[in-house]
DNA sequence: ATGTTTGCAAACGGTTTGCATCACC
DNA sequence: GGTGATGCAAACCGTTTGCAAACAT
């Protein structure tokens, strides 16, 4: 709680972004939830809070520009957020039929950004990474 | 050298899918447009055929499914699409300020997939995969 | 023959915008 | 004090759903 909170505070300020509640509110409920949060489910989280669900859209766009938070893949309409983490290297597998998510780690993605670098002119500040399969998982195969 | 043969109707075949008028003219849009679509853009570009809007969804969905399609990272709100692709091993960097993309070529996704399914138990077939970079491009870093 | 696909209309709901007020630095 | 953030209301628009007719195999 008071460590979480000075994380929090940490974070905006390395940023840039100024220190305001509902930024702290969301950002400790990442640090909470391990799971990716659409904007209604940390709406829903924070209801008590009384923080207003367009602040909730534009504090995760916020967030999502300093790479505070990433999207993920979900393969469903709603967009899902989660923290950028750069210890955790952890990826998704996403069944196209039925949408379940399965969890891997490892993915050499320096080396990949490396040379990715080398081929691109117009970057060169690399933040973060996705890397996502897709496939059939075995229970909608049988089908 | 393998000759180039997927033409729209062979890929439905393969893929046990209906011939339909809609899925061959969507599919023979991706061939032409190696840019990723969105569901408008798809229907705009098909608005002389007189294919209805829904049916542009519901045949993404149904491409989707057999990973004749694949969903695009671009950061934005609307989904897009392109074809899936499997000799093409083409990759994109994303600027989380302006939504430029950029491309790169290269991942070693073989290996990686192999690693990956060695942790997941719920999933054998893997049809295709996506590595995104994100970051700030140099334009906007000046800002 | 039959289960699938399409078109049309309408709804749905996640997301965005405008503006006045408030708060951080 | 001044710029940026928030709350509220309302609009926006990409996407989904229900149903009857048309079509593929």
């Amino acid at each position: 709680m008071r460590k979480d909170t000075s994380n929090a505070e940490e974070l905006l300020k390395t940023s840039g972004l100024k220190k305001t509640e509902p930024r702290i509110l969301v950002i400790n409920l990442f640090m909470k939830n391990k799971k990716p949060l659409s904007a209604t489910a940390v709406f829903e989280k924070l209801a008590n809070k009384g923080v207003d669900k367009v602040t909730i859209y534009r504090t995760l766009e916020t967030l999502e520009k300093k790479a505070i938070v990433k999207r993920v893949s979900t393969g469903e309409r709603e967009i899902k957020y989660e923290l950028t983490d750069h210890r955790d290297d952890h990826h998704h597998i996403i069944c196209l039929e039925c949408k379940k998510v399965s969890d891997f780690t490892g993915c050499d993605a320096e080396v990949l950004i490396t040379k990715a670098l080398k081929q691109v002119k117009d970057f060169k500040l690399i933040t973060h990474h996705s890397f996502d399969l897709f496939g059939i998982c075995n229970t909608c195969s049988k089908k």
